[in-house]
DNA sequence: TGGAAAATGGACCGGCAAGTCCAGACTGAG
DNA sequence: CTCAGTCTGGACTTGCCGGTCCATTTTCCA
């Protein structure tokens, strides 16, 4: 509902997020600022941004009116964001210690696990991606904050892989870039069809399928 | 901007979108239908379904409000159910007539092509992707149109896969619904990560890996 | 050709949700 | 203690946008 009524008002005031010291210059204020960081994600994920308002936030977080626009000046747009970088960064957070240790097989069937369980216990709202919709491609800092989390998320990848191949595990002819980044994109892929869908059948594929033709090229 | 606006109205009259004949009964009113549909999707396509308003949908198809409530009583939600639907079927028309003949690995090279080439072209907004966030999952239809899709494009893939394995190109012991699966998530999850990064390097990670997967059967 | 049904134009309404504002309560450094 | 800066409450404003309504024109077919 944001949408056209917030882009106008945003074009008005035109003011962006400051990350540095963005937190609050007191304890209760900072304190305050994560509760409704926190309350807003938690929100989000239950009704999804487009049926999401400020007072829905309002409510859940305990908070006035005043303090949303206290602690995020630009408004819906900036609080949005905020909650698109808190996610963000639990999404890699959420897949280790595993994803930081892909050196056995074994590992990597455990994080195949964890990713499975972590995305079907999320349910049908993807925080990042409804994010985008609302706040739009145009947004400087929106896509920063997916393409950053994908470069992390590929180069976890393809160090498991290259530790694989340091072991001897699988061929050092790999390209260990482009494979992470097929099996990133699978993953990401299976998510969205089990957003839409409900159905985890494509996502453990894309896993199984990208982990077996890591094993294949052990062979060759 | 619908939104929960939308959801409280389309609540209080509950009123369905009828496939069986819901195109106008004269021929003038089945074009202007048409009209709208297209119009509509242009402009979601250029705008995203967040900022797009009826308004904007109206002025760009040279249509009154009365004939928008006419052709679609239901509402705005009712008419995106009827872009997406229109959006859905184009996504695997544009990939014919390639994804109807995979059946040497020169086709499935032009058909990966295709797809590249089609998604880099399509730009930042995926049509069917953002509907899902305004009509959301809770909606009975849009669900369905997604699931549909889905599986005639896996199933176009699998039927590829088994000519191959009838030409004897892949090994018979593969399991092509699952490969199909998995490559039909790496293509989505690349579309995704493109749209949100600008970057069609996943996309063609994904295609490429999961083709060359398949060759590598060829020897097993 | 007449009249019923369909199609169209466009003024109007109502409510909702983002954003504003100011008064008052807290906090913390000097 | 005190006072400047911070934090909080909540009433209020604004204008957008989905949806309604009815008058008028066009189409169709008997």
């Amino acid at each position: 509902m944001a949408d056209a009524r917030t882009a106008r008002s945003r074009a008005a005031k035109g003011r962006a997020a400051k990350d540095p010291a963005a937190q609050a210059p007191t304890a209760k204020g900072r304190a305050t600022r994560a509760r409704i960081v926190e309350g807003a994600a938690e929100v989000l994920r239950e009704q999804g941004v487009a049926f999401t308002t400020l007072d829905d936030i309002r409510s859940r977080t305990g908070t006035s009116k005043s303090q949303l626009f206290h602690y995020f000046p630009a408004g819906k747009d900036e609080l949005l964001l905020a909650v698109a970088q808190f996610e963000a960064d639990r999404v890699l957070a959420d897949q280790q210690p595993h994803l930081g240790q892909l050196d056995t097989w074994e590992c990597w069937q455990q994080w195949r696990d964890l990713v499975v369980e972590r995305y079907e216990r999320q349910g049908d709202h993807c925080p990042l991606g409804s994010l985008f919709l609302q706040v739009g491609r145009s947004s400087p800092g929106a896509r920063a904050i997916v393409t950053e989390l994908m470069r992390q998320w590929q180069e976890h990848i393809a160090r498991g892989i290259r530790t694989l191949c340091a072991n001897g595990l699988v061929s050092p002819a790999l390209d260990a870039d482009r494979t992470a980044a097929a099996l990133l994109a699978g993953i990401q892929g299976g998510v969205t069809i089990m957003m839409s869908t409900g159905d985890s059948t494509h996502l453990k594929a894309a896993l199984d399928t990208g982990i077996e033709h890591l094993r294949r090229t052990a062979v060759a």
